[in-house]
DNA sequence: ATAGCTGCAAACGGTTTGCAAAGTG
DNA sequence: CACTTTGCAAACCGTTTGCAGCTAT
């Protein structure tokens, strides 16, 4: 992967900031380094560097736009429901979700979701 | 809330499947009693039924589209990564995540995505 | 040198909305 | 009868894509 100055600017903005960022806001932030970028270059380098592992790409449940994190390493998150801000917090495997209830980030906890994801009966029959 | 013929048929409509379907998969199914309906008129009332407590409304992350379940009750979904596919199966509250991998309905879990929702400190002390 | 990348602008696709006519209670 | 809802079609809006020229390696 070439590290071309687009790509470096969009990583470094998102490094910068806690806030999962929509796309969007992103390109306002990279615009102020480069005026002439493209918003369809800051999808495509998000995109490449999210297949690079190198960012993380979330797509919160209730949000309809994807929000973008500089921290791969495992963790969760809470959002608000007033004002959607997304914020992080570590996630403790021993831990079951109505336990963290106890006043997350000074947050007033509603609640939570939990989904998982895998192979069902027919795909994994099939691939293997 | 008015029971309208369209109102009705979408919500038996849903009932009926266990799919979680997308509002154009209940767009087709629901045209098949009333040749005329809008997909338009689907989306309204499956927003109506929402608010009302009667459906839920799913936005699973990954998928870009919503999807739709006539069941309330508390529980929870899996979706394999290969093909879509959306199931239930109930949510143990004294479980964590870690320990449902023993095979959900047949599943190869892959894992899962546990994500809370609240107020932030700063909403929480607005509308208090 | 050359594959990969960029800016631009148009296309895409799911969802929402304005409107006049029709239907519900 | 008053008010909601409908069908239609166009608008919306976040995201993706085709293209011709540029750039990192």
């Amino acid at each position: 992967m070439r590290m071309t100055r687009q790509r470096r600017i969009i990583l470094d903005e998102l490094r910068k900031t806690k806030d999962h960022p929509t796309a969007d806001m992103l390109y306002q932030s990279v615009r102020r380094h480069l005026p002439r970028i493209s918003l369809g270059t800051v999808y495509r380098n998000l995109e490449i560097l999210a297949e690079a592992g190198m960012i993380r790409k979330l797509e919160f449940g209730g949000a309809s736009r994807m929000r973008f994190d500089a921290t791969v390493s495992r963790h969760s998150h809470i959002r608000c429901v007033a004002c959607g801000r997304i914020d992080d917090f570590p996630l403790d495997p021993d831990l079951n979700p109505e336990e963290y209830t106890a006043g997350i980030n000074g947050y007033e906890v509603l609640g939570y979701n939990l989904e998982f994801y895998g192979r069902c009966p027919a795909c994994k029959a099939k691939v293997k």
